[in-house]
DNA sequence: GGTTACAATGTAACCGGTTACATTCTAGCA
DNA sequence: TGCTAGAATGTAACCGGTTACATTGTAACC
């Protein structure tokens, strides 16, 4: 029966190379101490055993992993995929790994992920809404280098990368005004979720703006999900009064408030407009293609990768905490609008504090 | 100016609590060789210390990492995503980490993601059709537990996670002669990728079994991209004698094609009906609805995490070689059927060798 | 009381690398 | 030829855990 075939180690290949484990490292580590014929020796060695040295030792003694640990709240769909494939580029450039972990719904859970990569990882890209300074990992945090995502109540301790969700939920209602609505509703996500909270302020805020009364009927709960944007349409129509504007908080719950609709035979844009938030690939592509806001949201990972890696290489633990404002555009389509042909592209002001 | 402020060790908490660090290490592994009050004690001055016991050096000593590399040929689209859901569920259920890597167009850049994760993880998922047996890489996974997902050269020698592509692209096939069809044109994907191989296959084997003679200019060639499919709608439009069926080998081509189709007003599926291939989610959301081969894509990666699990747990190094089949059952929409409303769906045999 | 058995804890080797420092070798020069 | 600087290589400590084995403590039994 044969067993486990132990993994050949650098003592292996300084043995039979006829030399110390020192020179075999030197080798790999491209030191420049090391005899041109000497090295030679080593490599040919080295690849006729298969020697492949051992992170995990390595991580040990150098106290670095070249890994990041990446937290998402969930998994589905396009908007995760984009941060991470955003992520694993400049990862991949940087010669850093990515250790992602997903399904973390409460806070015990996030807990657990993060002890768990704890020496794995040399800093964190954390997007949770779920995250407590006082805790044991609030605290253990503290300490290493971190990058919150979107929002956060630990915004302010760490670094950020964000996006401007008032000011752009703002144009969205600016948009749907300067067509004429008033009576217009919004899809709002998951209480907690500060995305969520503050694209409902920016609804408010461009209602006051406009002296256009809130309407609490008006303003129904989703989470995100394509399946609670249907049950939102569900219930707007269902109101007495009906919205002659939807805005959903994303583009998966616009696409679920359009499907209700495209079931009711409701006409859009002409009885109801629907605009959404994030412009995922499908936007544009369904019928009637969506007005949406658009971020580039893999670069919400690269960036967030970006100012990892470079606070990672700067040993020098500054202090200065760095918020990133990602640049957003609202794209006018069919939802909204029926004489557009081409794609209107209205664009929003972006910043870096 | 505060420096890196050094990570507590298990040393530091042995000090603290006046026990010896194998005392502590034991309280941290439930090892219930331990005092109920001693553990207390320490569990008490861990806790004050912000104490995580370093994974780097467990992984070291123990020779597990608790860690799955998982290495994807991209990270473009819901596919991926998909994958990496189901895989990550699964991981978490078990403890494990997963590893993430992408962007690997070719084979010295899969051979140096390999490399740079070995050591780091347990055990690896792969996907990707550059693997060759005989480079130092293909030697080095021989001894490392590898599942290998849908097709690759090097399937034969791990198990591997597959689609019954030849059977579900031919039913694909019956699905558009039985509506009427003779003239069907194929949007391929690149040469090379065994999936895409395979579909063709199926392609052939299905006109054959019903005598329709194969048409050169009906085969054309894409590369899995959204892109890539609209440009191939050009291509067959241009043809003298058009198609009255296409059959593109992904979804994202077909989505592709029908925005081509679209742009240039030609009516699907009265002028010209479309099918993919993965059903992916947009498929059911667009207009026309897509006829699809329906596959559960994050069962792709859960299988995969269960099966490399279970070989990571059972040590003694079995040489049988597992291959599952994944299901998959063909899902009629409006692409090729204008007249269902509700959708049709006929499965497809399953097996499991 | 003196063994004995076993439970609780400690000691130190080991995992596989890196690297400061020590040692050896070589060439250049007086 | 002898001396010396610097290049090439070796030695061994260290990274932070785990764990086999040694040691100590305690209760039970004769």
């Amino acid at each position: 029966m044969p067993r486990q075939k132990a993994r050949v180690t650098i003592h292996e290949v300084a043995r039979r190379a006829g030399v110390s484990v020192a020179t075999v490292s030197r080798v790999f580590n491209n030191s420049d101490l090391v005899t041109k014929q000497t090295g030679e020796k080593i490599r040919s060695v080295a690849r006729r055993l298969n020697y492949i040295p051992n992170a995990s030792a390595r991580s040990l003694s150098m106290k670095r992993t070249e890994t990041i640990g990446m937290l998402l709240p969930d998994m589905h769909g396009e908007f995760f995929s984009e941060i991470i494939r955003g992520a694993d580029a400049i990862a991949h450039k940087e010669q850093y790994h990515l250790l992602v972990s997903a399904s973390h719904s409460n806070k015990e859970e996030l807990e657990t992920a993060i002890k768990m990569m704890s020496g794995r990882v040399d800093g964190f890209i954390l997007m949770s809404p779920h995250l407590d300074s006082e805790t044991l990992v609030g605290r253990y945090l503290k300490s290493v280098p971190t990058v919150i995502l979107t929002s956060s109540e630990a915004r302010g301790m760490h670094d950020s990368i964000r996006i401007d969700n008032v000011g752009a939920a703002r144009q969205v209602m600016r948009h749907l005004i300067s067509l004429g609505h008033r009576r217009i509703a919004i899809v709002k996500g998951d209480p907690g979720n500060e995305d969520a909270e503050e694209r409902l302020a920016g609804y408010h805020a461009e209602l006051r703006a406009n002296s256009i009364d809130v309407t609490d009927e008006l303003i129904v709960c989703g989470d995100f999900t394509e399946r609670s944007g249907h049950a939102a349409g569900r219930i707007l129509l269902d109101l007495k009064y009906r919205p002659t504007a939807v805005f959903a908080s994303n583009d998966e719950m616009a696409i679920g408030v359009l499907r209700c609709f495209r079931e009711e035979g409701i006409k859009v844009p002409q009885e109801i407009a629907v605009a959404g938030f994030d412009d995922i690939q499908i936007s544009s592509l369904i019928h009637p293609s969506l007005t949406s806001v658009h971020v580039d949201i893999s670069d919400l990972g690269s960036l967030a990768a970006e100012r990892l890696i470079e606070v990672l290489a700067d040993g020098t633990k500054r202090k200065t905490v760095k918020s990133i404002v990602l640049p957003s555009r609202l794209v006018v389509r069919n939802s909204t609008l029926t004489t557009t042909h081409a794609d209107a592209v209205i664009s929003h002001a972006t910043s870096v504090q």
